[in-house]
DNA sequence: TTTAATAATGTTTTT
DNA sequence: CATTATTAAA
């Protein structure tokens, strides 16, 4: 791939590492003023972002020392986008890219300024980040308020606050008032006070990260000089999945860059909204369009489902939007038989038996390794897990619940930890034979924790050496796994205090609060423990560690921006979705995500046994509309 | 202490 | 809707 760190002229400039955009998407590449990018399933949203990217640091739009912001929901997606930049990009331009979540953009914030924040809402510098549930709402509701003062309410105002959505309408709802609410409302007040006591009522701030965000716009609103360095030093502010936006993110956005000269880029797809419930704005775009007078742009290519898929997408999205225009399938269709359909079981037994074998021969026959294939349910996905994980097992195919927990983490979070990614490179290049690129994986993250500089070829070397001669050492010591818990942990211990603890905690803000580093290191112990079982090697034990073998199985939600050959949708039913009426709207969109996983099949299942399919009947009415044949199987 | 009635939970991200 | 957690009654 061409890697260029001198200037290119725009006119010049051609996408980096891919074969063409389509007319639209490079009009955004090359756009220089709001675009509001709607964007279907497999349109390439994170590759358009990429190569903006690259676009303008490559022609020199975004000169040193400015920057590009990169505004994720979600850290994957963060992490994701940076890489892409990397790959196509010189290393002193993709260093200019901040590619970061909403919330380490809100906490970081609040790090450097959050001490010139008015007094009544300052945190205390060492402040905690805490995860409040309705329980802790209600309590404090109910138990912790005093009664108000006679000009605000009665005590039966208090207790007539919905506990539901005290926190999304009256905590976090709306901008902070720089000297506090004037004549406020019961809520109000109770929201004041549950401020109050979060920011002063110990020796440190407690503060979920809804209430960072809203502190951070505060924050900005009232200090000038903040603001006007972060308009300084972003000229463009990317934004990815931009449907799920909360309120509180918008006016950050707003306060920091409505009106400036700072070109927003938002991405996102409408039909793949799914988090409204969890605070996402109704109609984000629609906002972004009115109060930036940004300009829509849609991409029409899909260039991950095979045209059948893309075919069947189509009338799920007219269910959602019917003015949603039809795509166009790049990608080729590989699958001869059926390409999408349901299969209709006796039992749950009967079920998981059928599929585990269904896989089994799919894999041997079409050459498909098990992360091709992805379980996919609505929710309680350990309930199917037990069902379905022996049955797989049977077939030796291992499946794994991503959204179980090893310890106090999740898998899915733990995996993705920068603690159990370093052990893990570090084990692969000590233990095993060919660990050409896990050298490159530890000699980077090692340099980043030691503040390495890449050019600094002597201390780069020096590393190297280190690293060589820790990991001939660990090999020495352990030829194989260690057996017993204490001796995996034992292990664990010895590789984390090589890399140094105090270096970790340095390098990633993360590690600093709570007992969140300790938990990570308890459930990557646990989990390579239990990775290590029967006796295996070490290459078998680091593969089961990262689950490079099994099947995984999710939840819709979890699914969100990933891929996979074959989706099956474990449980199409009244059952799973029972909340369908609730608001059909958003379930639709979450069946629609879930189909649009697939590249090249979607099967369904069903069993009257989990529930009937009248609720449901407009996602059958759907499909067979789409021309999807339900099979009776066993 | 056991049993029955009632309420809550489910889908989530984030340093 | 189905299952689990909590509370009230026996």
């Amino acid at each position: 791939m061409l890697v260029l760190s001198r200037r290119v002229r725009p006119d010049q400039w051609q996408p980096v590492g891919v074969a063409a955009l389509e007319a639209n998407a490079l009009d955004v590449v090359r756009s220089s003023d709001n675009r509001s990018v709607i964007a279907g399933p497999g349109a390439g949203k994170t590759e358009l972002l990429a190569q903006r990217a690259a676009y303008l640091l490559q022609t020199g739009t975004a000169p040193r020392p400015r920057r590009i912001l990169a505004i994720s929901f979600k850290r994957d997606a963060a992490v994701n986008l940076a890489a892409r930049v990397a790959q196509r990009c010189h290393r002193d331009h993709a260093g200019r890219l901040d590619s970061m979540t909403f919330d380490a953009f809100a906490t970081g914030l609040i790090d450097r300024f959050g001490q010139a924040l008015p007094s009544r809402w300052r945190p205390t510098p060492d402040y905690e980040i805490i995860f409040p549930g309705e329980r802790d709402f209600r309590d404090f509701l109910q138990n912790q308020l005093g009664s108000p003062p006679v000009s605000v309410g009665t005590y039966a105002d208090l207790q007539a606050i919905a506990v539901k959505s005290f926190e999304r309408r009256h905590l976090v709802g709306t901008r902070l008032p720089a000297g506090g609410w004037d004549s406020p409302t019961p809520a109000q007040w109770a929201a004041d006070q549950y401020w109050q006591s979060s920011l002063h009522g110990a020796s440190k701030s407690y503060l979920s990260f809804p209430m960072i965000g809203r502190l951070a716009e505060l924050l900005l609103r009232v200090n000038p000089m903040a603001r006007e360095a972060l308009r300084l030093t972003y000229p463009h502010l990317f934004m990815d999945e931009f449907q799920d936006t909360t309120q509180i993110q918008y006016d950050l956005v707003q306060t920091i860059f409505m009106g400036t000269g700072t070109v927003i880029t938002a991405v996102g797809d409408n039909k793949q909204q799914i988090m409204r419930w969890a605070m996402a704005m109704d109609a984000p775009f629609a906002a972004f369009e009115a109060d930036f007078g940004a300009t829509r742009t849609p991409l029409y290519n899909n260039y991950r489902s095979s045209p059948n898929l893309v075919r069947i997408q189509h009338v799920l999205a007219q269910a959602l939007d019917a003015k949603s225009a039809k795509s166009v399938a790049m990608a080729a269709g590989s699958i001869t038989g059926e390409s999408c359909a349901i299969w209709d079981f006796s039992s749950a037994q009967a079920e998981a038996t059928h599929l585990a074998a269904f896989v089994a021969a799919e894999m041997k026959t079409h050459d498909l390794s098990p992360r091709d294939f992805v379980l996919l349910v609505r929710q309680k996905a350990g309930d199917y897990a037990a069902v379905l994980e022996p049955a797989f097992a049977a077939r030796g195919i291992p499946l794994r619940n991503e959204a179980g927990m090893v310890g106090q983490v999740m898998l899915q979070e733990l995996l993705a930890e920068e603690v159990s990614e370093l052990l893990v490179a570090i084990l692969r290049l000590a233990v095993c034979q060919a660990s050409g690129r896990y050298w490159t994986l530890c000699q980077d993250s090692l340099g980043i924790l030691r503040g390495i500089a890449p050019d600094d070829e002597a201390a780069q070397a020096r590393l190297a050496s280190d690293l060589d001669s820790f990991a001939l050492d660990l090999l020495a010591a352990h030829v194989s796994p260690p057996v017993g818990k204490p001796n995996v942990r034992s292990v664990v211990d010895r590789i984390i205090s090589w890399i140094g603890r105090d270096r970790i905690v340095a390098a990633y803000p993360a590690y600093r609060q709570g007992g969140w580093l300790d938990k990570v290191i308890d459930a990557a112990a646990g989990h390579l423990h239990i990775s290590a079982g029967n006796g295996v090697d070490w290459e078998t034990a680091l593969d089961t560690y990262e689950g490079l073998h099994a099947i995984p199985l999710m939840t819709i939600h979890k699914s969100k921006g990933l891929e996979y050959h074959s989706v099956i949708f474990v449980g199409l039913d009244d059952g799973a979705w029972w909340s369908f009426d609730k608001d059909q709207i958003e379930a639709t969109a979450g069946f629609f995500v879930a189909f649009t996983r697939a590249k090249q099949r979607v099967l369904f299942t069903y069993t009257a046994h989990r529930g009937n399919r009248s609720k449901i009947a407009t996602l059958h009415n759907l499909l067979r509309l789409a021309g999807i044949q339900t099979h009776q199987i066993a």
